[in-house]
DNA sequence: CTTGACCCTCCAGTGGTGGGAGGGTTTATA
DNA sequence: TATAAACCCTCCCACCACTGGAGGGTCAAG
């Protein structure tokens, strides 16, 4: 199977099968004309890492997945384990992103929008921040 | 003022304040001896994008805003839509890792966790994403 | 006169691709 | 048999917003 078959059937782009292959993620073989060669496995390894980055995972956890997934000797715990951390960075972010976004939400509302220049989203942004004032 | 008392008053790193200058954000002096010489405006200028950025900004909104911000013929209106259209895209964003979370907070659930290799994980990245499953 | 804290420029790397140059191979068709 | 289209290859650059480091100049204190 070459690499443009492969990107259909696995839903990942030719460019990034090739990157995969760069840092050692699949190792496909060669035909005699120096045109990639993959088997189903190489195939079933690209679905899995395209699902794995869909879900957010860094490329180091779905390395480590992929081992694990090849590994019959794991643990469900090694791969529970990948999965929480990922899910604690994903909350983290939501918990940032949440905050950033009720910050800008007040902005937007306070701001008139209108043809005039005075703007509170601007004075925010050139005055101190919040947590910096004194005591009230 | 030199760049480290600046980066220090502005909380900036040195390097940024660097950068900044590089991408045109800001145009400090020079002293005699090659050092950049940072006037008051340099300063309200990088707490400025500090905030911006901070509030999730890309460089081109915080170009933007800062132009904006010195400009006396200036809409609130234009500053607004902004600020609205970042919004929009923290939204999205949240919607997007919401759903990542959903998924692998039921993967994480599913998943014993023990020292068996069997794992709903494992299994759920190997197969067909749910959305193709035939109709049920 | 040396030490250490500054400051400078330039280069390279990050993550995960995407785009494109420049060139070889295969397949279908005229 | 010629040729055009559709593949495939490698290599390099660009993205974003920095960050780190090498290699070297400048300044203030003891």
């Amino acid at each position: 199977m070459n690499i443009g078959a492969v990107s259909k059937a696995a839903g990942v782009p030719v460019k990034t099968i090739r990157y995969y292959e760069d840092v050692g993620l699949i190792r496909p073989l060669r035909s005699d004309n120096g045109y990639r060669s993959f088997r189903d496995s190489d195939v079933h390894k690209l679905r899995f890492l395209g699902r794995a980055r869909a879900l957010g995972f860094s490329m180091a956890d779905c390395r480590a997945l992929l081992q694990l997934y090849e590994d019959d000797a794991r643990t469900s715990a090694e791969v529970r384990e990948i999965a929480r951390n990922h899910l604690d960075e994903i909350d983290q972010k939501i918990t940032d992103l949440t905050a950033m976004r009720a910050t800008l939400a007040e902005l937007v509302q306070s701001c008139a929008g209108d043809t005039r220049p005075d703007c509170p989203i601007l004075v925010s942004l050139s005055q101190d921040a919040p947590e910096d004032r004194p005591t009230d």
